[in-house]
DNA sequence: GTGGTCTAGACCACT
DNA sequence: GTGGTCTAGACCACG
């Protein structure tokens, strides 16, 4: 999978890395149990310091969303993920309040804004992309 | 209007604070051209530093949200609101496209997040605008 | 509070602080809503690096045990501990199991060991502790 | 008898290991004298590394539970356990005491604890050894 | 070779 | 001055 990170951005870049991987694993690009490259080669993959990659990992971990299997390294998480819990609907929700009430003030419908939403869902979840 | 602020949280009070008159403008709770605090009255009734409060109004003025006059102080916009701009929404979906990928993982089918998506954007704009 | 870490034992250090924090909030030296000192004054205090003691707070802080307020630092959680979750309960068994089990084995009685839990528990939990 | 492991967890495998063949003699399901299988045949059996099977063993045999002869391969140690030396009541009580201290921390009472600590110990001591 | 831990030093965002 | 982030380099436990 290719890791696309921008410095300059003010997200930092462990949270973009988060971000990049699960939508890795949303769009099945990664799937169950596969392995993820280890700290170290992805640190100096993508450039950056064995830390934030391990920060990035460990968040990941914390949400159960991949695993440190001990002798296969970092893998995804085989189980299956968590599903909708509610303190994820509750973040869920604290992320997305913003975005909807700025979009509203700027005038975008419902309907417009629905049509967004899904556009994004299925750019993200279609099984037709390129890997 | 109540503002409502978490110390606790990882969002800083600039962007809370930004966030809730964004909602307050955008669910008819401040209209075009009403005064917003000063300042320093702001801070001192939600008991936060100066420069926080100046910073989120500056923020929102750079967005045109809100205008600032020298005398008669800060108010909403009074000509409407910028609407969607390519650069917003470039923002929007920068925001909105990690909620989704994380949400897509979870499982939560379109269906149930556009939803949400659609009780959140009613509740916020839905003229029930008790207090 | 006096902190005592051992840097020659295998037990990390953020490990050790942690214990000690936990401790101290257990025998009522800390109280609810109390501050900590910063990271980089405890880190200095204690002699070690101000990344170590960050590792210690932000465990605890995910555990609830304490939170970072902006504006008033970190203190020990004002409202109450989390109480016996589910999750708690099983990481406490886990811990508790082995050394019963070697206690077992060395042929400690049922009535002993209980003896022992019950002095440890007093001689953290008595409010007649010099501090 | 059955080891359990698990990849994931942040205790060594050769801690599981060795806290599993602790519960075992102290439950009774391995007796003095009985033959433990040799370091390959369990490393093989287990799934797992041949040194850490060999280190599980290495300090078991340390803290005199089990004997390895040259020959006769290893055994549970047939002359008894060591009972409550001053050393092990020092590593048993650096052990307890952080579980205890997080427990009161909790708002678990003494007695709650002692019992769940009591349903431990029968649990590992009952006769009811199947499989 | 892997992840985990620790140190040292630096910059930034926030208040 | 606070915590948050990132880098760089080192050692260790584990397998």
């Amino acid at each position: 999978m290719i890791i696309q990170l921008d410095m300059q951005s003010d997200t930092p870049i462990y949270t973009q890395l988060m971000n990049q991987i699960i939508e890795g694993i949303a769009s099945g690009k990664l799937k169950r149990g596969e392995s993820l490259p280890s700290v170290r080669s992805l640190a100096s993959d993508i450039g950056v310091n064995l830390h934030t990659v391990n920060k990035a990992y460990t968040l990941l971990k914390q949400e159960e969303y991949i695993q440190v299997h001990r002798q296969k390294g970092v893998v995804v998480h085989p189980d299956g993920m968590p599903g909708l819990t509610p303190e994820y609907s509750i973040k869920q929700q604290s992320q997305l309040r913003p975005v909807i009430a700025e979009s509203i003030l700027r005038g975008i419908s419902l309907e417009d804004f629905l049509q967004t939403v899904e556009h994004i869902y299925t750019d993200i979840s279609s099984p037709e992309r390129g890997l």
